[in-house]
DNA sequence: ATTTGACCTCAACCGTGGTTGAGCTGATGG
DNA sequence: CCATCAGCTCAACCACGGTTGAGGTCAAAT
């Protein structure tokens, strides 16, 4: 176990002290999530500050928050020191809005599910379950599409990309 | 364009009734959500009923319910006739349930983070967010692991499996 | 001198929900 | 007679968030 000279962190300690796996961590810095230098023997060195960003990783992986929107509030982090609080909060807002947007998304889903137990029609042109927010006008008469050709999912967290 | 005696509807007009594409249906039935006999020709003729099959599907992934979990609840179908009524009420109560569940668990993470936006602490032993449901009791002094080796996503929808 | 432990890289694999493409068959139309 | 269309199978690929394993390097301990 080596002592690291203060606040330069070997990989191990960083699993120490925050759980997460040495395969993750290499993950988290293959998407650029975290960096690190390299030491005599190629070894990872972590700065100390590293681990307030595998602190907001892991916060984010519990909110379900998709690593490639940590990954963008991640550029307005410093590179040279850690988050101050007063990034914490801003970082933290940002995800706060995310729940709420995806709490109201599932709201609406409910209300529209709890309509449409009672009927049951599951029609193809007329469910507005199976229809989402379908105009319902002028597509004339017969049968209808039941899905756009590229139908959204108003649910879950977004899916905007990483590299 | 075959017309099809009746209820045996070929896999084209059940492209065209609901848009689901070719590629989708093969999965669905790979997986055991839908069926069909064979044709002449090897071709898949499916029960108009199947139909009724397919618009759940299509609820459920409005819904982002897995597939696994639509698999479950169609193992109290009939095979042999469309889904009542009934039959109907009682899924969407259970997707409903799961809708309400998922709301509920998001609304805790808000709550967890609106607590820890004014604190900002990140602490390895104390914070929340980074200790889900610790009891933060016996653990003795030092630095605590931030995660349990396994640790479960209290979030999003469940984990079981489809085969 | 060698073994162990810590670390490295790179490639392959997992589940979820499909899509895409190649290559084949079978019925129909001109 | 042959094109074309509808359908078939099977394998490979996508994103996401990693894990697993093989094989290599380096320093410290025995």
């Amino acid at each position: 176990m080596r002592a690291s000279p203060d606040d330069h962190l070997t990989i191990g300690e960083i699993i120490r002290r925050t759980g997460v796996p040495a395969s993750a961590l290499h993950f988290y810095e293959r998407k650029g999530l975290i960096f690190s230098e390299r030491g005599s023997g190629n070894q990872r060195i972590f700065s100390r500050h590293m681990l307030r960003r595998i602190s907001l990783i892991i916060v984010a992986k519990r909110l379900n928050i998709p690593l490639s929107d940590v990954a963008e509030v991640f550029t307005t982090l410093p590179t040279d020191q850690a988050p101050t609080h007063k990034d914490w909060q801003r970082v933290s807002r940002i995800w706060k809005k995310q729940l709420e947007e995806r709490r109201r998304a599932i709201e609406n889903l409910e209300q529209e599910l709890t309509g449409c137990i009672g009927c049951g029609c599951l029609s193809m042109k007329a469910c507005l379950l199976l229809n989402p927010d379908d105009a319902l006008g002028g597509r004339g008469p017969g049968p209808v599409r039941l899905q756009e050709p590229t139908a959204p999912l108003p649910d879950g967290p977004s899916t905007r990309r990483t590299t």
